[in-house]
DNA sequence: TAACTTTACGGAACGACGTTCCGTAAAGCA
DNA sequence: TGCTTTACGGAACGTCGTTCCGTAAAGTTA
């Protein structure tokens, strides 16, 4: 290598030698059905696990456990986020596109055990979850908002992104407390939302 | 003893060998400004420090972590179920007096940091924090909710258990993110409530 | 006063967690 | 056939809640 020219800058040649990376495709789905069985709150070494593999490769190709999670459900994520235009496009007037996408979102949370409690982020600014989540989701959450509360003819009282956390907030223990209803909570919530009053 | 005629049942017969008990007041005092300092998540380790006490006294008095919590916090939640009854009878009416004692809560739940968040409770059915809220707190918010919706001549979409854990499940995160305001969301979902309907 | 008993004490120890670290062996290159 | 590079598994670390235990202080009895 010293003696070639070095035509080939240093930074383009990696992954070359050693062994194939496991795919992370496999960790990604052995981490899904821990999930499904335990929670997303399950450990990491069950998860590798699961995988037949061990922690450190788990933190190879995640750094951190959010990450991982992240990573997991960032289909899902990206399909609640496309689904809001095209309910606004589809339904028959905005505030229906919006209860209906915030149903969605509810679902998809309350279902995937722990997600909602998760979403917090610990302490640290840095919480990669909480982050992936605000920065998809808020924007799409304040198309629907917006068109709603424009065809309720409703001054904003709270923007997008405090309507999205306090759904993310009120889906929390929703799963294994069956006298908690989250999805109908959110909806009041979005009716007062809409009318406007805080008071 | 023995020789003695046995008036007095065995049972009432403790505490009376030993070192005395050190206070549980010092003891919470220093969990109540070691809460205040570091929030209600702080490790036990960091109480015991603060009380000049080691883990074990700790766990002698309180044998759990969340049973601890619901002592430091125990004369505030008493106070704030006091308070329910007596802003039903002062305030001009039922919807006023459950706007303003909503507030009082969620006043309570945000100043302490971590509070709401602990309140969730583990997957197991015995967490003491969650326990005495609901058993102390459901009561008061029916009571409050019930008015309020009488007075509205609106039926009931939500019982108090799911309002009062909304609440709680709202002010979660709130302390250390300055964009998000609980009181607000709060109160928005309230007005939901109030006019009964979920859509 | 001098044993003896009872009890709360401090802090080491345990198990579980997220995360980091390191010796090893497989895969590609010469 | 060796050498280099790399991902690998899992031991090790620091932190947490909680449990355990040897010790010493306080009360009781002689």
């Amino acid at each position: 290598m010293v003696g070639s020219p070095g035509e080939q800058p240093a930074v383009a040649r990696s992954r070359q030698v050693g062994r194939p990376r496991r795919s992370e495709q496999a960790l990604l789905e052995a981490a899904a059905a821990v999930f499904v069985r335990s929670g997303v709150d399950a450990p990491v070494r069950e998860i590798a696990a699961k995988a037949g593999v061990g922690t450190g490769t788990i933190y190879r190709h995640f750094p951190t456990r959010p990450e991982l999670v992240v990573a997991v459900y960032r289909h899902q994520v990206e399909s609640c986020a496309e689904a809001g235009p095209r309910l606004l496009a589809e339904s028959a007037n905005p505030e229906a596109a919006l209860r209906a996408w915030v149903d969605l979102f509810v679902d998809f949370l309350v279902t995937k055990h722990g997600l909602a409690g998760a979403l917090q982020g610990d302490s640290a600014g840095s919480d990669a979850l909480h982050t992936y989540f605000v920065d998809r989701l808020v924007p799409v959450c304040g198309l629907l908002l917006g068109a709603a509360l424009e065809s309720a003819d409703t001054d904003p009282s709270v923007d997008a992104y405090n309507v999205l956390k306090a759904i993310g907030n009120l889906c929390i223990g929703a799963a294994g407390d069956a006298r908690y209803e989250a999805a109908v909570l959110v909806q009041l919530l979005i009716s007062g939302v809409l009318a406007g009053a805080a008071h």
